[in-house]
DNA sequence: ATACCGACCTGTCAGC
DNA sequence: TGCTGACAGGTCGGTA
C-alpha cells in the first residue's frame, strides 16, 4: 500500500495522536509472520513504555520509545528503543475505541493509557513489525534530504533500469512503484533506461521531479487506492493527479497518446511512449 | 557482485 | 452465479 508520502502522512497523525501516550499492555495475534521479533521480546519492549515520538524513515514508521525512569542520568543512560512498523502492501495502523469492532485480520493490539488503542491491521501479512534497539536507519538515502550529488552518484554504475535503481530501497529509501512512475513521467525518461545512460541533465530533471512529485504528494495526503486511508481514517486524493500510474490506455495528459504498461522486474511500469524517451 | 523472478498472502475485478 | 486468472502500494532469498 504506501510508499513515502503514504507512511509520511500516517506518521504525522500519529504523532498527533498518541505521542505521549502510554502503552499499558500488548496484544500480539496467533499467527506470528508479520513479527520480525520475537513475540515475548516485543511484549517486554513495548509494555509499560512511553511513546516519545512517531516518525517515518523511508517506508517504515519508528516509535521512539522511553521507559518511565525518574532521574535524568537514568534517561541519558537508558537504551533507546522504537518499534518499527512496515505496512508492507496493505498494512494499516488506526487508533480506535477500545469498543470498536476489531477487524478481520487484525495481527496486533496495543491498549494505551489514554483508553485508546493502536491496531495493527494487514490483510496481505506483507507488513512487518519489529523492535530495535539503540537506532534504527534505512539503508538507503532519503529522497528528500538527498543533494543532487548524491542522487546522481547513487544511479552511477548501475546497469539496471533506471525503474529498478528508484525501487532499490538500498538505493533510496522510500519510493515505490507510484512515485517512480511518476517521477519518470515527470522527467520524461522511459522507466527502461539503463540507470547508468541517463545525461546529467536527465538526472537533474528526475531529481527534481522525484522530489517534486513526494512533496505534492505529501501534501495530498497520499494517493489512496483501494484501501489506503490515514491514521485518522481519511483517504488521501494525490490518485487524482497520477498521470500515468494505473492509466494504461488512457490518453496522456500532456499529448493524446494512450499509456502503455510494461513489466519491468516483475513490476507493472506505466509510460507515455511520446513524451518519454 | 549484480539483477531478475518467484514466493510470500488475501482480496477484487474482469471475462467467460 | 461461479469459476479462473490477472493484478495489487513491498521485500526476500535463490539462482543465473
Amino acid at each position: 500500500m504506501p510508499e513515502l508520502p503514504e507512511v509520511e502522512t500516517i506518521a504525522r497523525g500519529l504523532d498527533e495522536r498518541v505521542r505521549g501516550d502510554v502503552i499499558r499492555s500488548v496484544w500480539l495475534g496467533e499467527k506470528p509472520e508479520p513479527l520480525k521479533s520475537p513475540a515475548p521480546e516485543m511484549a517486554a519492549a513495548l509494555g509499560s513504555a512511553r511513546i516519545a515520538r512517531v516518525r517515518r524513515v523511508g517506508k517504515h514508521i519508528v516509535f521512539d520509545l522511553e521507559r518511565g525512569l525518574r532521574s535524568a542520568a537514568a534517561k541519558s543512560t537508558q537504551q533507546n528503543t522504537q518499534w518499527v512498523v512496515h505496512l508492507g502492501m496493505t498494512g494499516r495502523l488506526l487508533v480506535a475505541s477500545p469498543q470498536a469492532e476489531i477487524a478481520k485480520h487484525t495481527h496486533a493490539i496495543l491498549q494505551l493509557a489514554s483508553g485508546r488503542e493502536l491496531r495493527f491491521v494487514d490483510p496481505r501479512r506483507f507488513g512487518r513489525l519489529a523492535v530495535h534497539h539503540g537506532g534504527f536507519a534505512a539503508p538507503g538515502a532519503e529522497p528528500l534530504d538527498a543533494g543532487f550529488e548524491e542522487f546522481a552518484a547513487l544511479f552511477r554504475k548501475r546497469r539496471t533500469p533506471v525503474k529498478s535503481a528508484l525501487l532499490n530501497q538500498k538505493l533510496l529509501s522510500g519510493v515505490g512503484n507510484i512515485y517512480a512512475d511518476e517521477a519518470l513521467f515527470r522527467a520524461r525518461v522511459r522507466p527502461r533506461r539503463r540507470a547508468a545512460r541517463l545525461t546529467r541533465g536527465e538526472l537533474r530533471l528526475l531529481y527534481r521531479s522525484l522530489k517534486r512529485v513526494l512533496q505534492e504528494a505529501i501534501r495530498a495526503g497520499g494517493s489512496s487506492i483501494s484501501d489506503y486511508v490515514d491514521a485518522d481514517g481519511d483517504e488521501g486524493f494525490f490518485q487524482l493527479r497520477h498521470r500515468v500510474y494505473q492509466r494504461t490506455g488512457e490518453p496522456c495528459t500532456a499529448c493524446r497518446t494512450p499509456i502503455r504498461r510494461v513489466v519491468i522486474a516483475g513490476r507493472s511500469a506505466h509510460y507515455c511512449p511520446r513524451c518519454q524517451v
